[in-house]
DNA sequence: CAGTGGTCTAGACCACTGG
DNA sequence: CAGTGGTCTAGACCACTGC
């Protein structure tokens, strides 16, 4: 018995899926029916449909049964990481300013704080190979205790700033990759032409009601930057 | 009984890994151990535990017992969709061309092909409001029952044209995101200037031993693009 | 109402780990 | 060897669905 039973009935069960036996919201036969098929306990079979369900295949509804999904394979799993993300080799973060603001319009806006409310500004140069390839710049509301020397900071990561005031699991992030032209600001700092755009990376960071406690955005040479990931079966 | 037994054992627990109670690879207590502590059956506390493992907060090891696992928060989900990325409303997706090819270098090398093989390429112009804002081109090495008929194209996807030939689980994706000055051919299509960069989204679908059997770019103009995603807790 | 999935118990045997 | 997690059985009660 190399191979669990509960994966052979699992097996044996996405294949009807794969090889289109069974369509999209088609029902299953029931528990009580696969377990005298297969002949095996039911906790046998609901450990069985429990793979299927994890893998998006199948969903269940309480009192009427187990039943098949339709597919999107167009989900895509990134790693996403400052450096990871950056073409070239000897990649470095380094520490370049940290103040605290008055919020602007914008930061007003993304940070859902009121116009008095200070707010901590981090601010970091990426280099690559030795050359500056990206600027990154992060915006959080001020509160005590939040790490404000450059000491602290330099060596731990935003999640990690955030969360000294709030659990790290009951911290959601959000991002978007878009380009635009930078502000001139940006256009010196990163050595590009005029009307160069650059690759901007913009986080949220949302606490568990969905409330933002945290804005970044990462502004990358748009040479220099290159993200990767892979397919996963997705609802 | 509102909430689940092995739930509100699965969150006691979370709790102590959160709280930093436990940390990086300390040793839980076991099974049975736990099945005292909470005066439950094995089979609710398992439940509790694979909850957890779900949630890359432990693992475990045959004969030792129950570890907690260092946790990596920069996993991002994106939800990927050739007309889903664009910018803009009455997005829609117009096949430009099919043609039969000798491959490029390229080509031979993306597609791991010999030079004799014929490549099927299939050209699509995505519009925004009206206006052409994104070009894509799929290469696949020919075989027999592939649809070539343009008719039959515009209405499947890639993954689709692909999968009639092996099972679509059995098909892998990667994709990478990355920008470049574009050849004159793309410049022209979407209206660029001559140094504007696109976004390229390029695609390489594998097979189950990770050979190539299909490989796509997608042209987008810089500002008519954004990606979304959000954080998934991983390893 | 009978049938469904969701939860849970109290056992069992196995392969694996450590001392 | 005793202890661990991995697999599996044969029951039980519940809330929910459709008729």
């Amino acid at each position: 018995m190399a191979e669990p039973v509960y994966l052979k009935i699992a097996d044996d069960i996405r294949k009807q899926i794969t090889y289109g036996l069974l369509s999209a919201n088609d029902p299953l036969s029931s528990e009580k029916e696969l377990c005298s098929k297969y002949s095996v306990s039911r906790m046998t079979v609901r450990k069985s449909l429990s793979i299927l369900v994890d893998e998006n295949l199948l969903y269940s509804v309480p009192g009427k049964g187990y039943f098949t999904k339709k597919i999107n394979r167009d989900k895509y799993l990134f790693l996403f990481d400052e450096l990871d993300i950056l073409i070239g080799s000897n990649k470095e973060s380094q520490l370049m300013e940290v103040e605290i603001i008055k919020p602007t319009a914008e930061l007003i806006y993304h940070l859902r704080v009121s116009p008095d409310k200070r707010i901590v500004v981090i601010k970091h140069l990426l280099y690559s190979d030795g050359e500056i390839v990206a600027y990154d710049i992060k915006y959080i509301p001020y509160f005590t205790g939040i790490p404000i020397v450059e000491k602290e900071i330099n060596y731990i990561t935003f999640p990690e700033i955030i969360a000294s005031r709030t659990s790290i699991f009951d911290v959601h992030r959000k991002i978007a990759i878009s380009m635009e032209i930078p502000p001139d600001e940006i256009i010196n700092l990163l050595n590009l032409s005029l009307y160069d755009p650059v690759i901007i990376i913009q986080q949220h960071i949302l606490d568990q009601e969905g409330l933002p406690i945290g804005f970044g955005q990462l502004y990358c040479h748009y040479k220099k930057c290159r993200i990767e990931g892979i397919s996963v079966i997705g609802e």
